[in-house]
DNA sequence: TTGTAGGCGTTATCAA
DNA sequence: TTGATAACGCCTACAA
């Protein structure tokens, strides 16, 4: 592989000239400026780019951390966030935490080595203290949650709403004994959800189920196996907000083998709107997340803080969702008869 | 952020004696292993990875090229890749192609410039001579596809005997007038399966259908489209191939809508055993492909050739395919019966 | 066992 | 307009 001073040497100039013209600088002549580009043509150069790190101390590269790529509400999170950061000339590297505090921390550090010039994280797992102790080494966006004390940029929906308005619509169709599933219990996310969920409930004059209660709802297997348990209960539910349409599937697995008739029986309510709910039957009614605006919003704002330098304060990046109403709460003869 | 000179420094040693301790090296008295220790602790040292790579001439970096994540198959092949790589202290960088020869490129440009120890190719979309070029530059590995003149390490399925074992199913479940399927028609993948087809129509004595052939089946919505285009032919269809279960999923839920039984109107294969070729009603057949086997593989056999320096030659890893046999082609009463 | 010094490939400063 | 030279931070012969 050429260096640059081969190049000069072959050009017969000097490093310096050879920089200018690799980096579109002024003040070469046309001449010369024409003698190194046939120079680097011929010899087929290449900026090596370690060196060129070094030298910028920037790496014009991201991490994205997230739990898990095979969820597709963060496969298609991190592929809006791909096709902006290679738009501004950075690549993403994906940084999987499986939820842990430690894998977390690990990827953190690709911050205070210089690996990368800044962090998106899709989720939080360590407190935000531990957190904020790498913010010295580089900008964090946060994407996905709302951590009140943290001053840095949040891209995410207001879950509290959204589980309000999915669980106001569960009422709506008449369910009153309601089950709460959630992904990780540690989460924001999942406090904010059950806050919105409870205020539901409150403002109906519906008893919260404490026993029809369940952490770590991620995916389709967990879904079935909840929806096992939940039969196993004295209690009779008439209604599920799962926050996750996979979730939401495996339910529906389960009832249909189990012959639970979804929503007749059981009203079950998913979330993120993937490709899923609208496939199933009965389809699923779920919360819709602007999923590529806030990837590709999250993008702008960390490559805005790494190119302009500016401290990160809290600042507060808020999208819409929306509520699709399908066949797993709704049944149409009730839109005939109202 | 400090550096070894400050280390160094602060420590009233060298260097050297400090980048011994960084290593792990031996030849350092213990005192002043220590001594630098609580140096680094004290200043809060890391080692700066660029300055790193520029000296060891490594970036401890892969490169993923993909089509794109949201493909359930390929966010489960680069979640086994990614957590193989940093099982092995390596970052993954996520290219998405979308299919482009251009993108390809840029994204093998990655090797040329250094920024990647290495590539991993899960699609070629270039001609294999543009590819090869690249190769002097670092090792390159192809997943999921074979071309027999490349000199590489692959790690594939045989797709003509999968796409044989289909169609034979199919046929063994009575379908005559069978269509086939294909994601990009420039493709190898789809080059072997169509030929895996043929292989099987024609030791049936069945005929092809070219006016029901379609490429560029990849997702929901084009099963759909096409699913309303083969209803629009004079020839009744009875069976499909599709080559991946998304879209498999969009004709069966187009099928429903239709009032089309599936699979006693129309029998409908899927490809990759996705969660949704589960879920769907009527569940999907389809073949499974060992993903997280393929994806562990292809990170093992790059990473060798990468620390061993051994120039790569080719190397066939093949895995085996296994068809599953669900509703979507299969009639229940048919077991009873046989 | 420890330290000195040179270089990895680039770019920026300064002088010519 | 061009070029010599000194960093960027690290590692490693080689010398002591």
């Amino acid at each position: 592989m050429p260096t640059i001073k081969d190049v000069a040497k072959y050009a017969g100039l000097s490093r310096t000239t050879v920089s200018r013209v690799i980096n579109d600088q002024p003040y070469v002549s046309d001449e010369k400026r024409q003698c190194v580009l046939k120079a680097m043509e011929e010899l087929g150069y290449v900026p090596n780019s370690s060196a060129r790190r070094l030298r910028s101390q920037k790496t014009e590269t991201l991490a994205v951390l997230l739990p898990r790529i095979t969820n597709p509400f963060f496969s298609h999170l991190i592929e809006a966030m791909e096709i902006k950061a290679s738009q501004w000339g950075y690549q993403v590297i994906i940084c999987q935490t499986h939820e842990s505090e430690q894998k977390e921390q690990d990827y953190l550090e690709l911050l205070r080595t210089k690996q990368v010039d800044g962090v998106i994280m899709t989720a939080v797992h360590n407190d935000w203290e531990v957190i904020e102790s790498y913010r010295e080494c580089g900008p964090i966006v946060v994407c996905n949650e709302n951590i009140e004390e943290a001053q840095v940029p949040f891209i995410y929906v207001n879950q509290e709403e959204a589980a309000y308005d999915a669980t106001m619509h569960l009422i709506q169709q008449g369910c009153k004994n309601i089950s709460f599933l959630s992904g990780d219990d540690d989460s924001n996310v999942s406090a904010y959800r059950r806050s919105g969920f409870l205020k539901a409930l409150q403002e109906s004059s519906l008893p919260f189920l404490p026993n029809a209660s369940y952490a770590n709802a991620i995916d389709v297997n967990s879904g079935r196996e909840i929806f096992r348990e939940l039969r196993r209960l004295n209690h009779p539910i008439d209604g599920v907000f799962t926050g996750s349409d996979e979730v939401a599937a495996g339910m529906i697995y389960e009832a249909i083998k189990e012959g639970v008739r979804v929503p007749e029986d059981m009203s079950i309510i998913g979330f993120d709107n993937q490709s899923i709910s609208m496939l199933m039957s009965p389809s699923i009614t779920t919360v819709e997340q602007p999923v590529q605006d806030m990837g590709e919003k999250c993008v702008e704002v960390l490559i805005d803080q790494i190119e302009h330098k500016h401290r990160s304060v809290r600042e507060d990046h808020v999208f819409e969702h929306e509520l699709k109403v399908r066949n797993s709460t709704f049944q149409e003869i009730a839109l005939v008869n109202s």
